[in-house]
Order: structure tokens, then C-alpha cells, then sequence
DNA sequence: AGCACGCCGACT
DNA sequence: GTCGGCGTGCTC
């Protein structure tokens, strides 16, 4: 007897049993297929995962399963697989794992057909004529003789407004349905413009990874401006030359229509890209396009690292460093680590570019892991911009502003071009504060104060996103005397208006930002090049050229010099470069202004003096000497009540109740901010210099924590390879 | 996670 | 007298 076991998107972390329906004795149940199953008193899209011989579970307590919804799997085996390993990987209940490797459409148990599969023809041989008064279908028919190579029903009704004759049309033998021939999967030239000439250490980087046949990682260490893309671009090349598809992820915020026409612009070939701003039914198509090798580029966000390619021959994965490559809640897995795992497996190479790679990527190139390639010149004649730390130790300041500052920003600004400010905080000021007693407006619902906003005027935290009215008083002492402390990106922009009031103050951050294409419509207010003043948080430090920058303050870069977190340098030191990097693009010559009390900190003396890559070589010997990552690997295993101290009792007692002799742990003990949106989080971190080790005790801690009586009582999950400890 | 069952407050 | 609050228990 066959029982179907298979994977149910739910938290539970375990397989089910089901049983083959009288009707389906003899269908062959490959695994990875999706099937309609009765959970409770619901119905769930499931997926097979194997055919066993046995049951834990009484038979008489087996349910059939409902529907057999795919004959054969969605996605290559390889990718199943990949999606299997990664939700053991990373601790992750499996049908939620592998349903989130599958396109939303799927997940909903939607048919896995090919969108506008069918062509409609007209019947060269039809028998019958249609009489004068069916105008409709007169219409259709003549439409559809116009395309001889065929049309589809969706591209009709956008003619016409509506298909409904097609089925009589069909019925009447006058039309034909014919499945739409796959587009031609090879161009004779692939090339649409021919590609820039390369400098030496561009084509070095081209030429090495273009030699390489099978898997291996290229680290592709380039400073900003040093053409990156273009040695992509040059290595894709080769791919479609071979016939092969390329795979290239970028950051969340980076995937802009400049960055797909760049790869449009260049070849002549089918490129897809996937985002969250696009409709189900868009990225299932580009999807299906990927899987059947329609499409020859695919450029996505971290989630497109499931994506099928029928042909790979490339992996790329831009900003290798970005945050937005490990997904930060639920399934917590790393698309750039998948992606070595995958470019193993498909035996392809795989390209991680940066200008400031994670130190785990440079320690794998230095033990050679990876191969390490670097650009460090600038593409074209663009020089690396001049870097000043401004002392403002008792210095006054305007909104943030030193007065120091301004006067440059007025120097750069009455030379006409444009000056970049970037303040990573937003808002009009960080607190609302008691000029009598002290008392700073607190988030009831967090351990955190509430930022002010003036447009429109409320309080708002930034950690569980409630709003309340500013209020009047003091809540402490009843005072009037409430004053904003510190400086927002709000406060900074009216200054800024006040100080240069005939330039225009572009402000770019969440808030002014939220409006669909409002970004695309300052960037485009931006690149027409007039002088002026670029403002914002980190939505500002990635990917854009501004072609007119020629100045970048960073109004304060100590509230990242004292971070607790042991990242907290490293994610300091790139962001620092990485908005530095937006400084002097092409003729200008740039220059970055850095406001700090302690000009005297090694991590600023490095990084300015000696580059990112001396602060990263000094980074990694602090790491090595203290043992965290990447000398070390851990995991932290989060727990969340709505009642204070739970969380850490179960942890607490967890803890007790599994053999932690064998691995080092830390905690548990009060997240870093213990009170967030009303629930009080815990944490417990694991360690261990080998990873197997690791794996191995997670598996069964998983277990212990699952089974354990106050595991419904409290929300826990598990983060292997955490990114930030939060 | 859902969804039902179950036992106590303010309403047509 | 019910509608419904969310505590706890289960899902092949």
C-alpha cells in the first residue's frame, strides 16, 4: 500500500500521510507534484514529497486526498530539491518552504499552464460561410486573418473588447487553435550595441570567469563607478553565445527600469525581471518564460532565486552585501547563500559583486573558496573623490549642519552642481522631550521614543508603526515647554529650504517616498541636472547615478560607531562608502564631508584613509580574534509573549531539557529591545565553529521546542545565520 | 497558521 | 434569553 506524504503550508514541522483515492491506484505520484489535500476543515494546495511504503499513523485515520492538481512537477527537480535542502537548512517548517519557492499563482493551486498557450488561426480549408448578419463574428474572423502567424485570445479582446464569437468561430470549424511554437531560443547575434571597451582589471575579471567551465564563485570586489555591470554584462554575453540563460539578483530597491532597459539595451534577447510591484499573473508568466528557456536573462529580487531556468549558465547576484538578500522574517534564508549552493549544484558559475563584500564573502575568497577579483579603478576618467572628517566637536549645529558644512555645501552649490545629504533617520526630530521635567514621549507599546513628524504633525514609532497626536502638554509634570530633540530628514529639509531658499530640497525617505512612482518621479526631477539638494536616508546610498553630485555630507556618523551588534561596524563602514560612492560620477570631482565627534575612531581613520578593503582586513582580524562570525557560525532561536518573562522561561527551560554540552550558547536573554508592538521577545543564540554540528542540534532542538508544553503559549522561531540580532 | 469548541459579559 | 470575546487544542 502507497501512502502520499506530503508537505502542507502550515507551521507544523512535519510531513503528512495521506491515501491514494480508489480512482488513482494506478497514477504515477511523482514527487514535487501539488495536490489537493483535506487538513482539518480546510482544503490546502500540498506537495508531494515522497511515496512511502508505510505509515506512522493508523490508516483508518487517513484521509484521501481531494485532487491531483499537476501530472507532473512545476518546477525541475533540481529546484525541489534546492527548496527541500534549504527549508532543512534554515529550520523552516517544509510545506511553507517549498510553497514560498513556488510563484504565488501556484501556491493557490492556480493550473500550471503556459499563459496564452493557444494561437487562434483561421481555417484555411473551412467548409462553412457565416451568414451577413453575424456581424461579430465577421469581425473576429476578419481580425483573425490578418495574423497568419496566429493571435491570441487575450491580444483579440484588446482589439476587439471582447472574444465571445471565438467559441462559436470554433465550434463552426472556421478558426483553428494551434499551441503558440516556442520563441526561438537562440538569436544568431545576441548582441544588440556592442559592449564598452574594458580597462585591464575589468577584462582580467571578464576573461577569468568567461575561461571558467562548471561551478565555481567569483567574488568581483569593484568600487563604486568601476563598471561592474559591464563585466556582467560581457560574462552574459558568452552565456546566450552558448545558448545558456543568466540569473542575476539585485537588491530589493534596486531592480528600477534603468537597470532592466540597461540589459534590454544590450542584447537582443528575451529579458524578464521579477518584483514584488508586479501582478501575480506577470511573474508567473515570467517565471514560466525562465523555466522553459523562453526567456534568456532573468533579473529579480532575493525571492527569484527559485526561479527554474531550463538552460542556467550564469548566477550573478549584485550588492552581494545588501541586506535585503536574507529574508528578515518567517522564512529566514539567505538568497545570495542559496545561490552558492544552487551554482554548485547546476554546475554553473556564479558571480557576487560588490563594493564593499560582506566579510564573510572576502573571508571565503581568502581561503580560497571564491576567486577574488578586484576593479579598483574607476570606469572612464572619473577620479575617487576627495574625503574630509569634520571634527564638530563643540561645534554649533543647524539641523545637524555644521556651519563649516554649509559653507562648503554653499561653495559646491554656486558651482552648479548638486550636493547629496544623507541622514539616516526620519522624521522631523527623534524625540519629543520636557524642557521642565525631562520627560521624552514614550511608545506604549515598545521600549523605544516616538519620532515627531510635522507633515503632517503626529508621533510616530518607527518599530510598531502607531500614531498619536502630539500632545500639548507635558504627560509627566503638565508643562507647555515641549521641544523636538535632534534632527530628522523633515527638520534637515527646512533648514535646508531656509538656507538655500532658490534651490530646490529633494527629500527622499520612506515617508516622501510612499506614494507609487513618487521615487521615480523626484529621480527623474533630479537627473535633469539642475543645481540643487539631494536629501534622504539609505534609500539614497544604493544603486542611483547622479550623474551631477559633486558633494555628499554624512551629517552624523557616530550613531553607527557604537552599535552593540557585531555587524554593526561592518554595516557602518559600508554605508559610509557606499554614499560616498555617490560623489563625482564621471567629469566631476568629488568630494565627501564626514560630520563626526570622534575623528580619532579607528574604524573612520581606516576606512578614509586606507579604503574598505583595510577596514575590512582589520575587521575580520577582530572577528577572529573574538570568534563571531564568520570564524564562527550561529543561529538565534527568538521567542515572543504577550506576557513579560514568558519567553524566556520557555527558552530558559528548553535550554535545560537538551544537551547543550556540546555547543556553546549565549542567553537566553532580553532581545535588544526587550517591549516591541506589546510583546516582550527573548532571545537565545547558538554557536558553534562547525556547522554540522550546528545543524545537527538545531534539528533536534527543533524538535524539543515544538513538543514542548508552553511552545503554543509563545511565538519562537529560529534565524540560521542571522543578519542583525533585532 | 487557521479554525472549531467552549465557557462568561453587554445587547437585539 | 443570545451574539461574541479570545483561551486551548488539533490538524494525516
Amino acid at each position: 500500500m502507497a501512502f502520499l506524504r506530503v508537505a502542507i503550508p502550515s507551521p507544523l514541522r512535519r510531513l503528512f500521510d495521506y491515501l491514494v483515492p480508489e480512482t488513482e491506484q494506478d497514477t504515477d505520484f511523482i514527487p514535487g507534484i501539488r495536490l489537493l489535500v483535506p487538513f482539518g476543515n480546510r482544503q490546502l494546495v500540498a506537495i508531494l514529497v515522497e511515496v512511502a511504503e508505510q505509515s506512522q499513523v493508523a490508516t483508518n485515520k487517513l484521509k484521501p486526498i481531494l485532487k491531483i492538481i499537476d501530472k507532473t512537477p512545476p518546477q525541475p527537480k533540481f529546484i525541489f530539491e534546492l527548496a527541500l535542502w534549504a527549508a532543512q537548512y534554515y529550520q523552516h517548517p517544509t510545506g511553507d518552504a517549498l510553497l514560498q519557492s513556488l510563484p504565488i499563482h501556484l501556491r493557490k493551486g492556480e493550473p500550471c499552464e503556459r499563459l496564452h498557450e493557444y494561437l487562434l488561426h483561421a481555417n484555411p480549408d473551412a467548409q462553412e460561410t457565416l451568414s451577413a448578419r453575424a456581424k461579430r463574428q465577421q469581425a473576429t474572423l476578419e481580425l483573425i486573418k490578418l495574423h497568419p502567424d496566429g493571435i491570441s485570445k487575450d491580444a483579440l479582446k484588446a482589439e476587439l473588447g471582447s472574444n465571445s464569437s471565438v467559441k462559436i468561430l470554433l465550434e463552426k470549424g472556421l478558426i483553428l487553435q494551434r499551441h503558440r511554437p516556442h520563441l526561438s531560443r537562440q538569436h544568431s547575434e545576441p548582441l544588440r550595441e556592442p559592449g564598452k571597451s574594458l580597462n585591464p582589471e575589468q577584462a582580467i575579471a571578464v576573461e577569468q570567469i568567461n575561461q571558467q567551465r562548471g561551478y565555481r564563485t567569483f567574488l568581483l570586489d569593484g568600487i563604486t563607478g568601476s563598471g561592474k555591470t559591464e563585466v556582467y554584462l560581457q560574462v552574459i554575453e558568452k552565456v546566450l553565445k552558448e545558448g545558456k540563460q543568466a540569473l542575476v539578483l539585485v537588491p530589493e530597491i534596486g531592480l528600477t527600469p534603468q537597470t532592466v532597459s540597461r540589459f534590454k539595451a544590450r542584447f537582443n534577447v528575451c529579458v524578464v525581471y521579477m518584483h514584488s510591484n508586479m501582478s501575480d499573473k506577470q511573474r508567473f508568466k515570467a517565471w514560466l518564460q525562465a523555466r522553459d528557456g523562453d526567456a534568456q536573462i532573468v533579473i529579480g529580487t532575493r525571492s527569484a532565486i527559485f526561479t527554474p531556468l531550463a538552460r542556467p549558465g550564469i548566477i550573478i547576484i549584485d550588492e552581494e552585501h545588501d541586506q535585503s538578500f536574507k529574508q528578515q522574517e518567517g522564512y529566514r534564508y539567505s538568497a545570495r547563500d542559496l545561490a552558492v549552493v544552487r551554482a554548485h549544484g547546476e554546475n554553473v558559475a556564479l558571480i557576487l559583486g560588490s563594493a564593499t563584500p560582506s566579510l564573510e564573502s572576502l573571508q571565503n575568497a581568502k581561503l580560497n573558496r571564491y576567486s577574488y577579483l578586484t576593479i579598483m579603478q574607476r570606469a572612464g576618467n572619473a577620479k575617487p573623490p576627495v574625503v574630509e572628517l569634520l571634527d564638530i566637536k563643540g561645534c554649533e549645529l543647524q539641523a545637524g549642519l555644521s556651519a563649516a558644512l554649509i559653507e562648503q555645501i554653499r561653495q559646491h552649490l554656486d558651482d552648479r552642481t548638486q550636493v547629496l545629504i544623507f541622514l539616516n533617520r526620519r522624521g522631523f526630530a527623534p524625540s519629543l522631550s520636557c524642557h521642565n521635567c525631562g520627560w521624552i514621549a514614550p511608545c506604549r507599546r515598545c521600549d523605544a521614543r516616538l519620532t515627531l513628524h510635522q507633515k503632517p504633525p503626529h508621533l510616530h514609532c518607527h518599530h510598531c508603526g502607531s500614531q498619536k497626536p502630539v500632545p500639548r502638554n507635558c504627560l509627566d509634570c503638565g508643562s507647555t515647554e515641549l521641544t523636538a530633540q535632534g534632527t530628522g530628514t523633515e527638520r534637515a529639509e527646512q533648514t535646508l529650504i531656509s538656507l538655500f531658499p532658490n534651490l530646490p530640497v529633494w527629500r527622499i525617505d520612506r515617508d516622501s517616498t510612499s506614494r507609487r512612482n513618487a521615487m521615480q518621479e523626484i529621480i527623474a526631477e533630479i537627473n535633469k541636472g539642475d543645481p540643487g539638494i539631494l536629501l534622504g536616508t539609505q534609500m539614497l546610498a544604493k544603486g542611483h547615478h547622479f550623474a551631477k553630485v559633486s558633494l555628499v555630507a554624512i551629517l552624523d556618523a557616530d550613531s553607527g560607531l557604537f552599535s552593540t551588534d557585531f555587524r554593526g561596524m561592518e554595516r557602518t563602514a559600508q554605508l559610509i562608502t557606499q554614499v560616498s560612492g555617490r560623489a563625482g560620477r564621471e567629469k566631476i570631482l568629488g568630494k565627501v564631508v564626514i560630520q563626526t565627534h570622534h575623528p580619532e575612531h579607528p574604524l573612520l581613520q581606516t576606512l578614509v584613509h586606507s579604503g574598505y578593503q583595510s577596514f575590512a582586513a582589520d575587521e575580520l582580524r577582530n572577528r577572529a580574534t573574538s570568534g563571531q562570525p564568520p570564524f564562527s557560525h550561529i543561529s538565534i532561536i527568538r521567542a515572543e509573549a504577550s506576557n513579560p518573562g514568558r519567553a524566556e522561561a520557555f527558552l530558559q527551560l528548553a535550554k535545560l531539557t537538551t544537551g547543550f554540552d556540546k555547543i556553546i550558547s549565549f542567553g537566553p536573554f532580553p532581545a535588544p529591545m526587550e517591549k516591541k508592538a506589546g510583546v516582550f521577545r527573548s532571545h537565545l543564540v547558538i554557536q558553534s565553529g562547525k556547522r554540522p554540528l550546528l545543524q545537527q542540534f538545531l534539528s533536534q532542538f527543533c524538535l524539543q521546542l515544538e513538543h514542548h508544553p508552553l511552545a503554543n503559549k509563545v511565538r519562537w522561531s529560529i534565524d540560521v545565520d542571522p543578519y542583525d540580532m533585532f
